[in-house]
DNA sequence: TCGCTTTGATAAAGCGCTTTATCAAAGTGT
DNA sequence: ACACTTTGATAAAGCGCTTTATCAAAGCGA
């Protein structure tokens, strides 16, 4: 027999106080607007803790006030195998840097469509309301769904570098840019003069970041960049035939995208005899999202997502304090990865 | 600027009727105790597609009275470094499931108290209450607030099996104890008469359970249950003087609590030079936490956590829909482990 | 003691929706 | 033409909370 959940109403009886004056003791709100003196505020507060009693969030949001919870919105499963990997050290700095406020987490799980994906208008409901703002991440985003967002004046911060329409939006990224250009310098300065730049297909931000990190540090070394080194393929086209050609060409240096680019390279020039970083150097502009013990102790940078996952909870917060003084304006953190010189580049062959 | 999201009035006037009758056609509740004709209620979906309208979430369960939220708690942080491996394959199922629910998931991390636990009742609100209901995990729990909670009509399931004083609570746990036995009766069946039993100092329900198949195993087979066959230590307890008495006293199997102490056990036998199956058999009650590639193929049981996760939600939602209804009890599910036979087990020498 | 300020608290109006009771109008049978 | 049913739709009462305007009582200076 399930005891009714007490209401404001209940506690405002117990302390023979109006719900009125209940709400503004527990929203510590005493003083703003409406005086409490401190007797009553004491049998106010009292009667709530005998009653266990918690104000509804749904009525509260609807009244206009705060849950104290932040949402956190993937456009993937969270937890599923096939891309755990990829949230799971956000959530991490998430969960760590949450506990060091007032809020509880509030995952979106129950916005999955037909197909597996996920929408926050999907169906009639706008569950994200439930939450005071929101943390988005994940690949896969629906822009227009974020400028529709953002133009309500939901407060949220995406995970990763987001450029959305007609506007800015808050988010936490990795400054891939400074990166790429320090792991392509340090390159370059092994006295290397083509840089081979092997991509995927993808034209993520994050990716084109890294593709500007890579000219930015050409041009800074005063070398022309070249479209010819670039290369958007997938991890099995690279091959034994296509490595020996790019030696050929003359490249004696490569930076891939990813560890799988990295791994393919490695291998394909292995089946060719050849071993960074005395045949050819190489690079790879990211860090594994498994922290693998057996990876090859390569020239990288890490990316410091955990310490993204904590920064966006505190952009968030604080994002959420503007909120409630009317001056929301976008934020953009941008976190340095660390660059990590390895062993596999060194000075042309 | 936010733009001002339409409500059901603006559907309602624009398409000339009352707003409870754009209520019951866009919940198409038509004909339930409502009738509206069929040309208006063209005008009032025509109205509604016009103005984009959406009702909010917020307001709609207001009216009805969910919130559509399941909590999680655990009495330690979720991701952090240390635990995570404990509750990963947990969260992995319940996330899982909850994405076939309607539900949501409110992970509870601001209720940790200065010394890094966690609390129900901490602080002055009980943020428990913001879930329609919550599912438990994780040691540490305190039995006392838990029966609280059932007292209160709180509706919970705990993943694990838990006593708590003064009556039932809902809970899925993995069947220990025939595991247990299955183990142990693999070992018997191979010959041996001696098994010792290497526990760690817990005596928390999920040991008990093991021990309790232990005996059941051995009383199965006709053998008497020798107390002076278990042991209670830790891992840096179990030395190669230590297992050599053991096996100078005859014992020719050892079945272990966990993979520490499996791997303590193995070490030390090396050091003596003996290794199973051969010199002694062994088996370890349970699998680790860290899907380990390089784990010995040992004698053992598989935990179905991700299935207890999954489990656990299902539970929590037909006792959610029994609420409604009035009838809550308590329900216990139990779900069975695997055995692998290993091979760390033989005849005996 | 009188008029004026301060203090302490409340009534009441939303927030946006659902649902039930109610009702006018139109239809039906005789 | 009358009593009665059916149809189509609405008014109004919540759901549980916040917030603003309002007010009685107490305090205060002269």
């Amino acid at each position: 027999m399930p005891k009714r959940k007490s209401r404001i109403s209940d506690v405002a009886k117990l302390a023979r106080v109006s719900p009125a004056t209940v709400s503004v003791v527990l929203n510590d709100q005493v003083g703003k607007s409406v005086r409490v003196s401190p007797e009553t505020e004491q049998r106010v507060r009292q009667a709530a803790l005998q009653l266990g009693y918690v104000a509804s969030p749904l009525a509260r949001r609807l009244a206009g006030g705060r849950n104290q919870i932040l949402g956190i919105f993937t456009y993937e499963a969270v937890f599923p195998i096939e891309s755990r990997n990829f949230y799971y050290p956000f959530l991490v700095g998430i969960e760590e840097e949450a506990q060091h406020t007032e809020y509880d987490l509030l995952l979106f799980t129950s916005s999955i469509s037909p197909d597996g994906s996920r929408s926050v208008f999907r169906g009639q409901v706008n569950r994200l309301q439930l939450a005071d703002g929101a943390i988005f991440l994940g690949l896969g985003e629906d822009k227009q769904e974020l400028a529709a967002l953002r133009d309500d004046g939901f407060p949220f911060v995406y995970i990763g570098r987001r450029e959305v329409p007609g506007g800015e939006i808050s988010y936490v990224a990795a400054d891939y840019t400074s990166a790429t250009a320090e792991v392509v310098s340090y390159i370059l300065q092994n006295g290397h003069q083509q840089v081979g730049y092997l991509r995927s297909h993808l034209g993520r931000e994050a990716h084109l970041d890294r593709l500007g990190g890579y000219i930015f540090a050409l041009e800074n070394s005063g070398l022309p960049f070249k479209q010819d080194l670039i290369w958007s393929l997938e991890q099995n086209e690279i091959d034994p035939i296509r490595v020996a050609a790019w030696l050929d060409q003359g490249i004696t240096a490569f930076v891939t995208e990813n560890n799988s680019l990295g791994f393919a390279l490695l291998q394909s020039a292995r089946e060719l005899g050849k071993r960074p970083p005395d045949d050819f150097s190489m690079a790879v502009l990211g860090d594994p999202l498994v922290p693998n013990e057996n990876l090859p102790d390569w020239t990288m940078f890490r990316i410091p997502r955990r310490a993204m996952g904590a920064q966006a909870v505190q952009l968030l917060v604080k994002i959420l304090d503007e909120v409630e003084n009317f001056n929301h304006a976008p934020y953009q953190v941008t976190l340095s990865c660390t660059f990590e010189s390895g062993a596999t580049v060194a000075a042309p062959p």
